[in-house]
DNA sequence: ACAACTTGCATCACGAATGTCGCAAGTAGC
DNA sequence: GCTACTTGCGACATTCGTGATGCAAGTTGT
């Protein structure tokens, strides 16, 4: 296990590919070596210098990303600050980073990932706001903490997807994270309404 | 413009490859021609005589697919039909379709595919039903049909995934139909709560 | 039974993408 | 300035998926 010392401009060239590996993978995932090279400004060879095969590349990404996410989630202090607030916070900052690594955060992983790992911890801590949320009478009855989360990972997953349908447009992702959290909570329908 | 008189095992074929190929593609969607065809019981080249390329199978398998749902939307005559009534059943009848053509209704497309085509027309129809869900109040002040839409899909998309997950488990498409329709229109918030 | 059609199988050509190597040139760090 | 590291470039082998073709065998429909 020797560490490897490694030059200044080695480490930047890393950021650089996995910069413009989500770029290119996010717009195209089928996108080759060659491409995502092009786009970080390198040779092809250069990038396998660095990650030994594409499967290896992508589970760096992936890994990166998962960990900005979970300092993303984290910097809400979910287990400790007041459920709806937290729940707030935490949106509007994994917006934040969903919208710059969306292909990363998507990307089919190998079982036993570390990034995958990662992804369950915060679920985990994910769900646990949200049993705070209920244990608070934040919930309506019959559901249940897990059927809110999953019902908040598509709200995020559809507000992203839209987003990176058009890069024009600008992205507020306060007020996106007010409409989502609003939605989730109360719906889209007037409240007296019923089937 | 010649129609060729097919023998009935030909069409027979056909459909075997097209169900395979969905069985094959939505728990792999990289899976090769190889791979379908042994789904479906037959020789790659059989494949290629009813499909010219890949690319030929997977819009056939999408304009498939995409003629089910329209039909399953239509079925619930979301024009006529009360909204909240026409939403519920085409929920149930969207969601049973979805759940056998889980890769088809996802397929990215080739641009001016005719069943991109068939999908614009249904995103009409269901934008259309929920304008007419806001004419009756039901909808509530603030959300725009539009995002009413986005987030219904969404929740169609979020309950797929999730029951092509389990396959062992049983799918009751009322019962989540119900629950689905349930949480679109009031959330999963208790109705005080507010940020 | 006969003709037309369809399938399986073996084979081939082709292109695309991956991964490896060696060498020359350039750059960071001391 | 010297050394060690890194990069770009060109070349190469290999693998994999696609698509085409010819032929023998089997099946359908009449």
């Amino acid at each position: 296990m020797s560490e490897t010392r490694l030059r200044a401009d080695s480490a930047r060239t890393v950021q650089t590919i996995l910069e413009a590996a989500e770029r290119t993978l996010n717009r195209k995932p089928t996108a080759t070596m060659e491409e995502i090279a092009a786009a970080a400004g390198v040779a092809r060879t250069t990038v396998h210098r660095r990650f030994a095969t594409r499967e290896a590349l992508i589970a760096a990404l992936a890994l990166w990303a998962a960990q900005q996410m979970s300092d993303a989630v984290d910097a809400a202090r979910p287990e400790t600050t007041p459920p709806l607030i937290a729940l707030y916070q935490a949106t509007a900052n994994a917006l934040a980073v969903k919208l710059s690594w969306g292909f990363a955060t998507n990307a089919t992983l190998a079982p036993g990932n570390e990034a995958e790992r990662i992804q369950a911890g915060i679920v985990e801590r994910c769900d646990r706001l949200f049993e705070r949320l209920a244990d608070a009478g934040g919930l309506r009855p019959g559901v249940t903490s897990l059927w809110a989360r999953r019902v908040y990972y598509a709200l995020i997953h559809e507000v992203c997807q839209d987003a990176a349908a058009h890069p024009d447009t600008p992205f507020d992702a306060d007020a996106v994270a007010t409409q989502l959290v609003e939605t989730l909570l109360h719906g889209v329908g007037t409240p007296g309404t019923t089937l």
